[in-house]
DNA sequence: CAAAAAGTTGACTGATGAGTCAATCAAAAA
DNA sequence: TTTTTGATTGACTCATCAGTCAACTTTTTG
């Protein structure tokens, strides 16, 4: 190619980066990090194994640059629902709605990836605590929402934060269970808000 | 030994069995299936490596046998609670308390190792099937109990099943959440069956 | 004590998979 | 066309395990 480094190979570099990133998720989600071999991401996206080590350092630079950019993402949804119009309840019943709607698979992906990282002994103390730091800051935002809704009286009264753990429990666990083959529900929004009715 | 088999002798073999077996289950929660090396096990419970196949016919062979006993102490702890004497609301109660007392590592470690055996790509979908089957039990044991309540008008209205599943979510979301580093709770039972309360 | 039966060992084998690297390809610039 | 330089390849190396096995130890019975 040029000697000169177009704009367009940043591009389309940064385009493959993307698809790879994207296959690989939902690999490592289903298989585990340990279980996931390289080859299984370069297959299903046609790459060589050689060029994959060009994209990433290694296995486990790829797998804590998915984590993270699933958390950043977590954290960017959350304050699209605070910056959003509407009142608190109407602020979380979209992002409840989010979570569930569209394809649930992909958000099972990012959920399950996220909880294996959480536990996984393999991964350095320092990268688990930054990214306890992204999950806290998510889980801050809702917080502020549910003070919010508190204030005007539509919330339960009890710590925000505590709260905010129940939400997103229920949230998850939700999630999880239609992960099963057995018997996967609808999730019922009102349900869900139930918990933090005044 | 005795050419003639003692019943001593099974006494003993199950004994390390479950030593082995308990300690496994820690193991294999915290590094996945693949990641965790029979060495791993070994060296935890001080068995020579030609040993442990004395025991287990294979790796999978120990981890299947955990992952369904584990299923097998939830539902008869469902029925424990079915049983009980008392209220629908008190045999939930009870049964919300228990899985947070005691050890809630232990409780998680049996968790992390279900979710993992269910979105495991390695099991056969022979195993897979008798798994859910077995949480499936558990549930209608639940969901018995939350139709019993609505009967009595203690609980909300809906299908019970699917009442049993949000109940469930929200218990296992939070014990999720209560294995992070960050903000661990002391889970309120109230606050749990608000979700139930008519 | 000798024989029998089970417990116990750890070196070995074979497979697998992460990461490397020298060689080749292809596109843009000169 | 030739040069330049990143893209791309896949065979290779080396470490790591799962599972086997032949030998050794311990305990019990006759």
């Amino acid at each position: 190619m040029a000697p000169k480094n177009d704009e367009q190979f940043k591009i389309i570099r940064d385009q493959r980066y993307e698809e790879i990133s994207s296959a690989a998720l939902k690999i490592f989600a289903r298989k585990g990090f340990a279980a996931t071999k390289i080859s299984d991401i370069t297959s299903s996206v046609n790459l060589s194994h050689g060029l994959f080590y060009h994209y990433f350092k290694s296995k486990e630079n790829i797998y804590v640059s998915i984590i993270m950019n699933v958390l950043d993402m977590f954290i960017e949804t959350v304050n699209e629902a605070e910056n959003r119009k509407g009142t608190p309840w109407d602020q979380l019943v979209w992002f409840t709605e989010l979570t569930f709607s569209g394809s649930p698979e992909e958000a099972l992906d990012r959920r399950v990836l996220v909880i294996e990282a959480q536990h996984s002994d393999t991964l350095s103390n320092e990268i688990k605590q930054e990214l306890n730091q992204k999950y806290a800051a998510a889980m801050k935002g809702i917080a502020r929402i549910i003070s919010k809704g508190q204030q005007d009286g539509i919330f339960v009264d009890g710590d925000p934060l505590e709260l905010a753990i129940y939400f997103i429990s229920l949230n998850q666990g939700l999630l999880l269970w239609n992960s099963k083959d057995i018997h996967p529900i609808k999730v019922s929004v009102n349900q869900v808000m139930r918990q933090l009715q005044a």
